[in-house]
RNA sequence: UGACCUAUGGUGUAGUGGUAGCACAGCAGAUUUUGGUUCUGUUAGCCUAGGUUCGAAUCCUGGUAGGUCAACCA
């Protein structure tokens, strides 16, 4: 029994991946003393998005996993595409998925030192300052299949190299006119080893160094030299990066430091969705969202706005998986891991978004009764909450057909159902308008089944949420739907821009009737509209105006069925 | 003169020479005061051709397919 139940522990553990098998040999080995110490990297340019919370989970978490500690670092190389206020909302994203960064660094605050490393390339006769301009530089760098060719100032001395690159420093040069580069190999097949550019010159003020410097360090000079500085053990980031690791390396060997390495993963990819940071900032830019946070957005701040929970978004970085093959996550897993926590903690709470009106004939009017309603069928302990019935009540416009198919539970003439937490009820009459439409529907009840039981014990197939007509409260509600119509948005004919792949229908704003308990919520809070999804307060809400977002909707099968 | 990375159900991901497993999605059923949840069952997979071996998803060789790299971006 005992080992049965060690050997279903055991075999229910989750695989590792291969990054914690490279960690879990390296503390074996006894490599950098069995310690862990990984970083997140940004630039500050831009929102985190739902690939960032992957590589941050995956790097904070091995780092926790095992005993370890994880940096936040700035990469803020280059002072003209970077801004605080990037700096400060990655830190607020960062917070909110649930992670502490062990010191919060920037590239900038080496900038001394690389510069130091660049002087001592250049004395040991590894790089060299070039005159070319930028059309001859990429020029000479050749082809994948050619060879490049070497630039005339490549073998300038020593003393001239120091010399120019001092008066680099000095402000002497104007942007574009001298660079710094590696003297590795223009024939090299690797392109990045064709004497990459370590240093250019831009006369930008900085975010934190203001105007101290007018030459700015390359990512490839900077990336891993900040690792080394650090004593990061595992700098971990995207495939796209593999190719840059032989000059990584490089530099960590010819300056003799710190011996960090480089390992890649793939990158997140979900369908309905783009995630490069370029096209979500041309989203933002042409309005075609609300903003950085709009809910559709899969930014952070989107989904966080949109009702998103940091443990849902943990889980599904946990789900979906780390390994160096291309994916395309399926958007269902990320709605899976929303409902999946979602489920054990919002509140539950009647709506009605497209309302039908009902009047119970054999109810009196002017009675008003609180009936209790649970708060949460899967947490006890939330309790519950009392919810007024009257006369007059809304119902959902889809829960009533005159003409029902087979199969179909809910109201219809003379068939009976349950308003939840509340009483049995049938159809009596049908009230159109002119034009044959469905304007009211009366119905009688029946008092024996006061709480949604009868004691007779006879069933009913249906139960229905609605809302009191005297005591409703009303809503803007924001229905969302995926921002793009296509699985693969970057999937269109050639020529065509990739925004034709836009879901002109993923916004639909409407109005909504709630039950009276939803007066007094404030944005972020998240609920359960019973039968109809999560929903979450937007941040527009005012004291005179409520607005709640769609976060998803509930699994229908119904609507399977009757699609069918 | 091209280099490098990667190929397992629809989508992801395990498997490290010995019965191809898990999750999501799908389908079927049970339970249910949410057509929700939960539970049960089920469909479906090793890119290809050789080779090594008693035995290959796994090792070797050759193909094929997809991806990355030619910013003074990161």
């Amino acid at each position: 029994m005992e080992s049965e139940n060690l050997k279903n522990e055991t075999s229910s553990e989750k695989t590792k991946n291969f990054l914690e098998e490279i960690i879990e040999e390296d503390i074996r080995t006894g490599k950098h003393g069995g310690r862990v110490l990984t970083r997140f990297p940004p630039e500050p340019n831009g929102y985190l998005h739902i690939g960032h919370a992957k590589s941050i989970c995956l790097n904070f978490g091995l780092a926790q996993k095992y005993n370890g500690k994880t940096n936040l670092r700035f990469d803020d190389t280059n002072p003209t595409k970077e801004d605080v206020e990037y700096v400060n909302s990655i830190k607020e994203d960062i917070e909110w998925l649930g992670f502490k960064w062990d010191n919060e660094l920037y590239s900038s605050d080496y900038f001394e030192q690389l510069y130091q490393w660049a002087e001592l390339l250049i004395q040991k006769g590894l790089a060299y300052v070039d005159d070319q301009t930028q059309e001859q530089i990429r020029t000479n760098r050749g082809t994948v299949n050619q060879a490049g060719t070497n630039s005339p100032y490549r073998n300038r001395s020593v003393d001239e190299n120091l010399d120019l690159f001092r008066r680099m420093r000095a402000g002497e040069f104007k942007d574009g006119e001298k660079v710094l580069r590696a003297k590795i190999d223009m024939g090299h097949p690797n392109m990045l080893m064709r004497d990459p550019l370590l240093y250019r010159i831009i006369h930008t003020d900085h975010h934190r160094t203001g105007d101290k410097w007018c030459i700015y360090p390359m990512y490839d000079y900077a990336h891993g030299q900040c690792d080394s500085i650090e004593q990061i053990t595992h700098s971990i980031c995207t495939l796209e990066f593999d190719v840059h690791r032989p000059l990584y390396d490089w530099f960590i060997e010819k300056l003799e430091i710190f011996p960090s390495h480089q390992y890649e993963f793939a990158r997140l990819n979900i369908n309905y969705t783009v995630m490069s940071k370029r096209k979500l900032l041309q989203l933002v830019q042409e309005k075609t969202v609300m903003g950085w946070d709009d809910p559709r957005m899969p930014t952070i701040c989107g989904l966080r706005r949109r009702g998103y929970t940091p443990e849902s978004i943990r889980s599904f970085a946990d789900k979906v998986g780390v390994a160096k093959r291309d994916n395309v996550i399926d958007l269902s897993l990320l709605e899976f891991c929303l409902r999946e926590d979602l489920n054990k903690r919002a509140l539950r709470r009647m709506a009605v978004l497209n309302p039908l009106k009902v009047v119970i004939t054999n109810y009196p009017e002017g009675q008003v009764e609180e009936l209790p309603a649970i708060n949460n069928p899967e947490n006890e302990s939330a309790g519950k909450r009392m919810v007024p019935f009257s006369r007059e009540l809304y119902i959902e416009r889809d829960d009533f057909m005159e003409n029902p198919p087979k199969k179909y539970f809910r109201l219809a003439p003379g068939q009976e159902v349950r308003l939840r937490y509340a009483y049995f009820v049938k159809c009596t009459d049908v009230i159109k308008d002119a034009n044959g439409n469905i304007t009211e529907l009366h119905c009688t009840l029946d008092p024996a089944s006061r709480g949604g039981n009868s004691p007779d014990g006879r069933k009913v197939q249906g139960t229905i949420h609605w809302v009191s007509a005297q005591h409703a409260i009303k809503a803007e509600i924001r229905l969302f739907d995926r921002l793009f119509a296509k699985a693969d948005p970057d999937d269109v004919p050639e020529g065509v821009d990739w925004k034709s792949s836009i879901n002109k229908e993923s916004l639909t704003v409407i109005e909504g009737l709630l039950e009276p308990s939803l007066r007094d919520v404030k944005p972020l809070d998240k609920f359960q509209f019973e039968r109809l999804g999560y929903f979450c307060v937007d941040s527009d809400t005012t004291p005179s105006k409520l607005v709640f977002n769609r976060t998803a909707t509930l699994k229908d099968t119904w609507a399977k069925i009757a699609g069918q």
